[in-house]
RNA sequence: GCCCCCGUAGCUCAGUGGAUAGAGCAGCGGUUUCCUAAACCGUUGGUCGCAGGUCCGAUUCCUGCCGGGGGCGCCA
């Protein structure tokens, strides 16, 4: 739609300064959405921006592309308005043009027809198996989800994967709280053990793996306790259980100690090193990140002799290159910024292009409770995590489900990069007024009208028009408003996923939602119905008026194309779109 | 000290080199014989942190400052 007016305004632009023996570049043409409904259903500041290239005053050249425009039938009307903005107004015609194209595609609408775009590896979570997902965590897994759906519709062939740092210290300090724990001894420094879920783990591991406990063997307890972390002690508990009830899954999960193994990491510095990217200083081994800008450069191999983290994330980001990806995208809490460059300059210096390599931060969520801010972090012990969230909505709801749906989408609806703060209480509550259970509910409605129709006016919903005339009846200002706002999902999808901003999907949906709501309400004051009266579908007397069939059948039409819409958006965020939504019982209580 | 993010309505946050800066929640006033009122309509509420600069035009871009958060390990 808006392609359209955009190829016809540049034309009409070449044939006014052709006219006028312009010869200066002229701009090209940026067609928007006015923000008021009187100035157009387009709105274009081209004469704006041509007036150096015309020599002439921008009154005066729209006036010109207005004369040029007139006779096209797409436009019912074409003004100028203000310092030169020139405002169009489509013929009817055109929405129908642009509704009949949405319902060809129904849901895949905006969707790349083939996988034609790069490979993708997209990390995400790989949070420390030292403890359960809190939410923080919980930000990085929706964002990292999101956008890994974002990439699969825009065509790119998207592999999800964790990376579990079951090598370092972490887990090392976890078997020792767990032993400490369990023997009686106290916490090591730094440890784990003023986490609650420390006290399991010790009775689980006493239960399990009494000898690998009183024995002090901290390897072999490290692996074990990974491995519970991740696939819990019990069914529904765990890492991975976590995300499953957040509705992600990774399709591979990477260890860290494997790249340590087999020897990747030598391999891989050794590579810099016949390169000259690395340096002996001071008995340490540095990586001259420098040269390519950094602060300072950086070890790989400590005096002590055994390697950083940041050696074993360079041979891990070298084999993720190594098996053939077109980009790796990691999504890293902001916390780690710092450790951009580094990765960045090693990946460079590897020899691969650096803009293969692309970092989303997700800022911080900062943890209010009863408006008291407090920190989390896992050695704080005290924090709040997924499971407890979900649980809480979804015992506050007593509608399963519906505390993943809440969650996904206070993360999804911001921008990734701005801090949020959650007040746990508020959070846990608002399962009731959560704007998610808007959006649902305007599905809901969508598919209740459309269910109507079939049990209700025997229309079947594979006979209702798609093509331009059958569409034709759709005459109402707000209905082809909505059409406009349809034909811009492809273009809303497309900016989401390339600018990995997965609130851009939440804005347009609550968009979406709103104008629709508003014009249900708007139509029953105008006496107007979507389908034919209750008396009318019961008589089938409606049928007897073709004008009403031909206004019905296209406004189902219509129907259908916003619920395909609509249901694609809250695909893309995870939500569930349920067909029905049933009145919570609570209403009562809050009356009385 | 250096680097990154943020600063927009009472609160939580969108947004844009262009016309009178928006939404949700909160407040106030309305709307229900009707396809789902979990809704809708109206209304109150703004020095777009401050100061310069670029521009025909800046809340948007640039610089400086102020405020909040985060990062600056031979930790992971």
């Amino acid at each position: 739609m808006k392609q359209e007016v955009e190829t016809r305004i540049a034309r009409a632009l070449r044939s006014v300064a052709r006219a006028r023996g312009v010869t200066a570049a002229l701009p090209t043409p940026t067609i928007e959405r006015p923000k008021k409904p009187e100035h157009g259903d387009f709105a274009t500041n081209v004469a704006l921006a041509s007036s150096k290239a015309f020599g002439a005053k921008p009154q005066e050249i729209a006036a010109a592309l207005r004369g040029a425009l007139e006779g096209d039938p797409t436009f019912a009307r074409v003004d100028v308005a203000g310092p030169g903005f020139l405002n169009v107004k489509l013929a009817p015609r055109a929405f129908h043009t642009a509704l009949s194209t949405v319902l060809a595609d129904g849901r895949a609408f905006g969707r790349a027809r083939a996988a034609i775009g790069e490979r993708i590896n997209l990390e995400f979570v790989s949070a420390n198996p030292t403890g359960p997902l809190h939410v923080g965590h919980g930000r990085s897994a929706v964002v990292g989800d999101v956008v890994g759906r974002l990439l699969d519709a825009v065509g790119h062939r998207v592999i999800r994967e964790y990376y579990v740092n079951d090598a370092g210290n972490q887990v090392r300090l976890l078997a020792e709280s767990v032993i400490a724990k369990a023997t009686g001894a106290p916490d090591p420094e730094g440890g784990y053990g003023a986490n609650a879920y420390v006290v399991d783990l010790a009775v689980w591991a006493m239960d399990r793996y009494r000898p690998l406990v009183e024995g002090r063997k901290i390897d072999e307890l490290s692996r074990r306790l990974v491995a519970v972390m991740l696939a819990g002690y019990a069914p529904g508990t765990g890492i991975q259980a976590t995300l499953r009830a957040l509705g992600i899954f990774h399709d591979v999960w990477s260890s860290e100690a494997a790249v340590h193994l087999d020897g990747r990491v030598e391999r891989a510095l050794e590579t810099l090193k016949k390169d000259g990217w690395l340096e002996e200083k001071e008995g340490a081994l540095f990586f001259l990140s420098t040269k390519l800008g950094d602060d300072k450069d950086r070890v790989v191999f400590k005096s002590d002799g055994g390697h950083t983290y940041f050696a074993s994330d360079i041979a891990y980001h070298k084999d993720k290159l190594d098996r053939g990806f077109d980009r790796l995208i990691d999504v890293w809490g902001a916390d780690h910024h710092g450790y951009i460059h580094r990765l960045q300059s090693a990946i460079t210096a590897l020899g691969m292009p650096k803009e293969r390599f692309e970092v989303i931060l997700v800022q911080m969520v900062s943890i209010l409770k009863n408006g008291e801010p407090y920190r989390m972090g896992k050695r704080l012990g005290n924090f709040i995590t997924i499971d407890e969230i979900l649980e809480e909505i979804d015992e506050a709801t007593g509608r399963p489900g519906s505390g993943r749906d809440a969650i996904r989408y206070y993360f999804a609806a911001r921008r990734t990069d701005a801090h949020i703060d959650i007040d746990v209480e508020i959070a846990k509550k608002q399962s009731l007024d959560n704007p998610v259970y808007y959006l649902q509910y305007g599905h809901a409605r969508l598919c209740s009208i459309l269910r109507l129709a079939q049990d209700e006016c025997g229309l079947s919903l594979a006979d209702l028009p798609t093509d331009v005339d059958g569409l034709g009846a759709l005459q109402h200002p707000d209905e082809l408003a909505i059409v406009q706002l349809l034909g811009e999902w492809p273009e809303v999808l497309a900016d989401a996923a390339k600018g990995r901003e997965p609130h851009k999907i939440v804005g347009y949906l609550g968009n979406l939602a709103q104008v629709f709501q508003s014009y249900y309400t708007r139509l029953k004051r105008e006496n107007d119905t979507i389908l034919p009266r209750k008396n009318e579908r019961a008589d089938g007397s409606w049928r007897n008026d073709p004008a009403t069939v031909a206004k019905v059948s296209a406004r189902l039409s219509w129907v259908r194309a916003i619920r395909d819409v609509y249901a694609a958006g809250l695909d893309i965020l995870g939500i569930s779109a349920p067909e029905r939504m049933e009145r919570f019982a609570v209403e009562a209580e809050e009356e009385g």
